[in-house]
DNA sequence: AGACTGACTTTAAAACAAAAAAAGTCAATA
DNA sequence: TATTGACTTTTTTTGTTTTAAAGTCAGTCT
């Protein structure tokens, strides 16, 4: 009988538990929201805290209930940014059947959406970001992932007796390394369109480049 | 007679013209290659036009004697740089025989360049000066000599049988870019022998993404 | 008992003024 | 014409004050 008093117990606190943390979540998401549009708006450095929380209807030691600090917050809404990145190219990467396919929405769809995210966009070339030193990091790892994405296409299409077998790491780099080099045309311009041709061609090469002959 | 004196007048002016504009440019010149010397020690900011008159043992009237300001004198600094850069290159293109060689070998050379060339380097990577107008003018102008470069080993590569035809300006472009995306690499581990081996596998890539088969 | 608040403290960024340093000028000189 | 260095002007730097934003916390609420 105690027993059974302790584990309704438990019961009600793990529904508790659940509860609240949903709603953790929830406002915690709400907040990362709200901050996204303030800092695509304002930039870093000049959104200050009360906006965002006044924007999330929430008062400013709410903002620091769920986040250390204002950088964390920052971080927080980057590191979204990525994962929608992260989770749009898997998704076109996998809805590709041809290892060529594969490759080509990889870049296309990068390049595009690239632009639309604009925090992420904002601290990859923010020099003041670069030097605060969390952004390198979030950069670095971000990288590494996709330098395996590619390299996860290259082994597939390989195996798909699409590509020429090489040093997969390698290439990869080398290809994500070349992608690198539009960034610099899409900040300047902004506009996906104008560099669409150019990057067209630069998929024909690399293809060519790597393929079973 | 009376012609012949004015002639005698002449050559002896040119003479004395030429002396002039030869000491003209050997003083002005050495001011340049001062000012190289002190701008990739500390910078551009941190350069003061005293210290450079000091260092060609000239005073600082002399400087602006030769230069409108410390803006052009850079600017100066910078285009001879990108002058050895040109002359190095065109030097690489053509001593190579085929066309494959002649992108190889400007692709290998430029990189290696790079990074020796610190002022020019500096200006490219500096924030502040990018924004201070002049830099960039200066880059968009190389830009589009480094793609003329490059079309024009394509062009002889296609002629040569090598490459096969396509947009020339449009490849060039697309080879252009892609090598940019290795200076950032460079810019970080700022040694040429780290990114060899990648820049080797980007190489073989883009020259079989070209060739005609 | 964790979610949330807003007055409060601390820290960092503008604003301003004075001093120092560097940029740029120019009459004089060789 | 080339060169100088004392001179003027402009730009940084420094130190101080003010203002604004970051970050804290005792206390309330559900």
């Amino acid at each position: 009988m105690i027993q059974m008093i302790y584990f309704l117990f438990l019961y009600e606190k793990t529904k508790l538990v659940k509860y609240i943390k949903m709603s953790i979540v929830n406002t915690k998401e709400h907040i990362i929201k709200a901050a996204m549009h303030i800092f695509s708006k304002f930039g870093f450095q000049k959104t200050t805290v009360d906006e965002i929380a006044k924007a999330a209807h929430k008062a400013k030691g709410s903002v620091y209930y769920y986040f250390k600090n204002k950088e964390e917050l920052f971080q927080s809404v980057v590191e979204k940014e990525f994962q929608t990145l992260r989770t749009e190219l898997t998704k076109a990467v996998e809805d590709s059947e041809t290892g060529k396919m594969k490759l080509t929405n990889y870049i296309t769809v990068r390049m595009k959406l690239l632009g639309g995210l604009s925090n992420m966009y904002e601290a990859l070339k923010n020099e003041y970001l670069n030097y605060l030193g969390f952004i390198e990091k979030i950069r670095r790892k971000y990288d590494n992932e996709e330098i395996s994405l590619v390299k996860s296409i290259l082994i597939a299409g390989i195996k798909n007796n699409e590509f020429e077998k090489n040093d997969e790491e390698q290439t990869a780099f080398v290809i994500v390394t070349a992608i690198k080099g539009f960034e610099v045309p899409l900040m300047v311009n902004n506009k996906y369109e104008e560099i669409e041709k150019n990057l067209e061609v630069m998929i024909r090469i690399l293809l060519k480049g790597i393929e079973k002959r």
